[in-house]
DNA sequence: CAAGTAATAACGTCAGAACAAAGTATTGAC
DNA sequence: GTCAATACTTTGTTCTGACGTTATTACTTG
């Protein structure tokens, strides 16, 4: 009944869809706060008259809400804001698109960056074990302090990538930027000392442990996108994550 | 055209919806191997015709496999079985469920049991910070190796949980039975060396590090349902986690 | 007055239809 | 024979309409 009215305008000339219109102008209305959790939200049918389309329509770009974990339904009730501190969803990003958000100047040094065959990244990537990958290491830096020494094995579609380009963009930058978009990925997190080569490169002194992460990553249809080995210095680094069972 | 026609009996007497029924069996087909990667799926309006609905139906059905990473939609095109390695999605589950389902004996040895009030817990939680919270805490072996001291603070509404259920169930498990299901966490995952207190309890032996984990968890509706701290032995355990950008 | 019951509001499921958009394959002109 | 226009297939979007299910509220009744 009281439910507050969220302006939402609909162009039909548009070419995106008018559920994802609808739902783009909810969730704003949420993230900047027009909308507080517990807030009892328009319910269905006043939205469809209000905003002339179907009911098929607005359930759908409710529904985007829902799965993103702004908005409750419950049958019977009605729909609320949901109470959640934390609304973004994880995303599959990289050190580098971390540092860059959080302000720090990033720096890459490429150590290495030549074609290999290797039989345990090339099991990762689902490929013959022969097939031969580019592999590339690098030390990401955050100021002057070395946080992370990242090793990588891409599959031969993507054996072009330059050293230029590496050191100056992410990993994953250059992939997006080729219409390349790694949406499923296998991690494995765990801790160890580090090598001698890792204390070399990340400055670690004394008995300090690294953080390290494997990861596979394909894109939407099941490709081998790359290939991941890298380690952290855990004095200076989480690996932060959201985990989401909707 | 010469798409594999997937049998499929749908009920409608079933409180199943007809969706889920379709999307159960057609998931079947590809979990155990009927369909495999690349095989082109069998068109819409061809399932429509053959299984005597709607397409809306058949389509939600085929949503809830692509949303699974199961099936790949293009256009035009067709729709294909996805060529994933892996079709596990992600789930929030616990150390316990995990050596349960390896086979491998758990034991749990509760070390405290007690109300507390505790700032960072509080907080975490989205509680005032002066609010009574059951504090638990536990170490967890997998046959006589102890793999890790987990510390959770549960909200008030939580705190008639005994020792004697902790001991014998899971924390994830209590909940469910209580039809508490967390939905979402907010994880922080790192490493270090251990404490005293750590090395006491896992058995940690010169330098070793643990790997740890915070997590805050939340249900569907944004309530907190606890705040976790733990501590891993590295040497005999690492987080797996799927990560999934659909 | 309390407990059961009926009305109501809200979300959930399902159908059938029409048109749009994106690829692919075919056809026709030069 | 090559290239461009066209037809066709398949998924994407949107609509209208109907009925089912669940929780609340108000009313009735013992």
């Amino acid at each position: 009944m009281g439910a507050l009215e969220v302006k939402v305008t609909i162009d039909r000339r548009s070419p995106s869809p008018l559920y994802h219109q609808v739902a783009e102008q909810l969730t704003s209305a949420i993230t900047d706060g027009r909308l507080k959790p517990g807030d009892p939200f328009e319910n269905e049918i006043a939205l469809v008259e209000r905003l002339k389309v179907s009911r098929p329509t607005v359930r759908r770009a409710i529904q985007e809400l829902v799965d993103r974990g702004l908005l409750v339904r419950r049958r019977g009730l009605g729909t609320t804001v949901a109470n959640s501190k934390v609304h973004r969803r994880f995303e599959l990003t990289s050190l580098y698109d971390d540092l860059v958000r959080d302000g720090r100047q990033p720096r890459t040094d490429v150590l290495t960056h030549e074609m290999t065959v290797n039989e345990r990244a090339a099991a990762a990537l689902d490929l013959p074990v022969d097939t031969p990958l580019l592999h590339v290491a690098r030390v990401r830096h955050a100021g002057e302090i070395p946080l992370a020494l990242m090793r990588n094995w891409l599959p031969p579609h993507l054996s072009d990538l330059t050293r230029e380009d590496l050191e100056t963009y992410g990993l994953y930058a250059i992939l997006r930027e080729r219409g390349i978009r790694p949406v499923v990925a296998q991690q494995s997190i765990g801790a160890r000392m580090p090598t001698s080569l890792e204390r070399r490169h990340l400055h670690i002194r004394g008995s300090q442990p690294v953080l390290t992460m494997t990861r596979m990553a394909f894109d939407a249809s099941g490709n081998a996108v790359e290939f991941g080995d890298h380690s952290y210095r855990a004095s200076d680094y989480t690996i932060e994550l959201m985990v989401d069972e909707r």
